[in-house]
DNA sequence: ACACTGCCCTGCGAGC
DNA sequence: TGCTCGCAGGGCAGTG
């Protein structure tokens, strides 16, 4: 599932191939909804001609800002794929978009789950969609003294609220379970109830962890890769994502544990997490 | 304002 | 071998 590290991974493989082209045209392939609720002609009018100024990413949004201030934003949800291919090039597998431009080659987007959306945003919605996401887990604004105030508002669950997009921006269930692993923080834990040492910890865990997966580019569980389709190489150093009732906790050897919080399935070690 | 649940979607792997 | 069925989960809408 593209999180942070998978997002900013795609967004660096993408720099060299897309930052100043310009956009020839938009090509749907089979599943109109990954336009939104916009028309395929209305936004191929729109970003026709347009040149690619830069590359961002945000939380897990990959933005890509044109020359007119517009921004085309991407959401690879759980299975979406971006690559770079050469126009002649016979549809990918689960291709859903393809945007093509003015070197030969497409930006082709591929999502098996039509989860995933391609949009093109004015500024207000910019606006609106930075409004709604919290602070960025790798930005010095993300501090444990800031991280520390808003749990203590906060009586749900740890993991869920970690997961809360509009808290911290980027988090998702892999490096969620890792950080509250590394940090000795049961996922069920209330927010409010941790400690400022477990703060800490858990600051410090969500940091250490995303930077070693950036640095690793990435996680490739079922089928991440980037622009280039190359997987990222920090699924190896997982410790408990996607282990829970099928081996030994890797530090203490006890059996892992697997539970369901917030929805979502969740790992850890009963004895180096204990509630 | 927050917590919680269900929904979307479909390939894949487990089980029979 | 071939079938069915449940699982994977980010974001959002709806409910409490």
């Amino acid at each position: 599932m593209p999180e942070l590290p998978e997002v900013e991974t795609v967004r660096r493989s993408l720099l060299d191939k897309i930052v100043g082209r310009r956009i020839h045209a938009l090509r749907l392939t089979d599943f109109p909804g990954v336009l939104g609720a916009d028309r395929a002609e209305d936004v191929q009018a729109r970003v026709e001609g347009r040149q690619v100024a830069r590359i961002r990413r945000r939380a897990k949004y990959l933005l890509i800002d044109l020359d007119d201030d517009t921004t085309i934003v991407i959401h690879l949800r759980m299975t979406g794929k971006l690559s770079v291919v050469p126009h002649d090039e016979p549809p990918l597998r689960f291709e859903r978009l393809a945007i093509e431009l003015d070197d030969g080659f497409d930006l082709r987007f591929s999502d098996q789950r039509k989860f995933g959306r391609v949009l093109h945003s004015q500024d207000d919605e910019l606006a609106r969609l930075e409004q709604r996401l919290g602070r960025e887990p790798l930005e010095p604004e993300f501090s444990a003294a800031w991280l520390q105030e808003r749990l203590l508002r906060r009586p749900g669950k740890i993991k869920a609220v970690l997961l809360d997009q509009g808290l911290i921006g980027g988090l998702g269930n892999i490096y969620v379970d890792e950080s509250l692993f590394r940090a000795g923080i049961h996922p069920e834990r209330r927010a409010n109830t941790l400690t400022a040492d477990e703060v800490q910890r858990v600051h410090r865990a969500i940091r250490d962890v995303l930077r070693a997966a950036v640095a690793g580019q990435g996680t490739t569980f079922s089928s991440f890769a980037d622009a280039e389709g190359n997987p990222g190489r920090y699924g190896g150093r997982l410790r408990v994502y996607g282990r829970g009732g099928k081996g030994p906790c890797p530090v203490c050897g006890a059996p892992l544990e697997r539970i369901v919080v917030g929805g979502r399935g969740t790992s850890f070690c009963p004895r180096c997490q204990p509630l």
